[in-house]
DNA sequence: TCTACTAATCAACAAAAGTTGATCACTTAG
DNA sequence: CTAAGTGATCAACTTTTGTTGATTAGTAGA
């Protein structure tokens, strides 16, 4: 069974793993301002389809980002709840208060 | 020449790496209450040294943490203001104020 | 000095992620 | 219906990451 612990780092790992390529970050640049249709991305970012597409999937899968079809587009925009989340995992990176040099087993 | 986006951009794409991985995350935690000597850590998680060596210069390449060389050990600990660059990243990847449809080329 | 201990580094390998071009499904316009 | 446009998915391939076991450098103590 996974503890909670574990499940919050499972949490993170993903939140991070999907914001740590340089095309996905620019795609999050890109819709944190409003939502884009992937179209709109392509054009913008001089990319292949298949591999923008990629990208997406990443950060939807991550939970960052959600689709909205409409007609034969689909807008993509920024997910805000997840990204309480991710700023919650940064936080509880914080130590309440650091000690220094406590209960070495070394030395 | 980079402008000064995509530095940022960069220095986000490492941080996020940087913690995109479970063992990683891990040490974080570990560290996050105080400095730990690397044989502490190899302990406590049981892996292989070279292995936690390995994830402990991907961190510290990140500049998540610094290390302190004493006698034949050596203790590492959380880097706080990369702590807190971490935050700004986040931060910014909220929009000021979301705008909905705007300005697409498509439709 | 010799030995034990800590931790970084290396090479060889394994696994995961990203790229590319093609194809597929779906929608809308003619 | 047919043709064109949008975007997901797939297979083959390349690149990047992570793991393992061995070696190396440095320190401390006998």
């Amino acid at each position: 069974m996974a503890t909670t612990i574990s499940k919050r780092r499972d949490k993170g790992v993903s939140l991070f793993h999907a914001l740590s390529d340089s095309t996905r970050l620019e795609i999050m640049e890109r819709l944190k301002d409003g939502e884009q249709c992937v179209c709109d991305l392509t054009d913008v970012m001089k990319t292949a389809q298949s591999r923008l597409s990629f990208h997406l999937k990443v950060l939807k899968d991550a939970g960052l980002i959600t689709d909205r079809p409409e007609g034969r587009w689909i807008y993509y925009s920024i997910d805000q709840e997840t990204l309480d989340e991710l700023e919650a995992v940064v936080e509880s990176l914080r130590g309440s208060r650091p000690r220094v040099g406590t209960s070495s087993r070394c030395g």
